[in-house]
DNA sequence: TTTTATACCTAAGATTCTTAGGTATAAATT
DNA sequence: AATTTATACCTAAGAATCTTAGGTATAAAA
């Protein structure tokens, strides 16, 4: 999940964001999402998505679908009424951490 | 250090831009000035704080200078040369960030 | 006299990630 | 034909970073 710790805590976020724009989707595909709407900056490890999609699940935020598309799985995941409640809070988290980090570190100069 | 998970990963980035600007500053006096530019928002916990700190020093990143100040002691922290660096290695690390997490989240709608 | 503020600290446990594996099918390359 | 790459899922050990919950000590305020 790129060589930057800064993404630590917000791959919950990103899926959530993901599934509200994109309906549903499933691991992989979100992996490639992400790669792509990023230009590669930001790589998702399976090994960090997929114990967070089952974690996810499991508190009810998504519900999932298995396929089966050219003789392979597919687990799509949809948001749940609760997860949809749950995706708009995050965001709105993540603009008042954006925000704030904004005033910390990157201050506008006040006239004087 | 805020109820929000994101906060997690960026706090020797935030050490380290406060140390770039306030030249020598003490443990005590980091989680003060934090919580007064957020207006509360983030609290830097303690638990969090002076592993941080001692790691950055471990590092190299860190020099430290103890005071007594009213009988009471204060570790006053300052970049190093090599500290330096790596504050503005780690803030365009953050920009960066940033303007990944905008695009991906907040994308600007095409006109079409 | 007790509480709050100042000032430092650590250790156990939780959470989130990386690293390094594993299985299996389909498509592309050599 | 055989190997590699892409697709698609998974887990477990360990690292890193944090929370929680303590601890010590002095000075100021209630």
């Amino acid at each position: 999940m790129s060589n930057s710790k800064l993404y630590k805590g917000s791959l919950t976020t990103i899926i959530l964001k993901l599934l509200e724009d994109g309906g549903k989707m499933y691991g992989y595909e979100i992996t490639q999402k992400v790669k792509e709407m990023t230009r590669g900056e930001l790589q998702i490890t399976e090994g960090a998505l997929y114990p967070a999609l089952h974690k996810l699940e499991a508190d009810g935020l998504l519900q999932v679908e298995v396929k089966k598309v050219d003789n392979r799985l597919r687990k799509y995941y949809k948001l749940t009424q609760k997860g949809d409640k749950e995706a708009s809070r995050q965001l709105a988290e993540l603009e008042k951490f954006m925000e704030t980090m904004q005033t910390m570190l990157f201050p506008k100069p006040k006239f004087s």
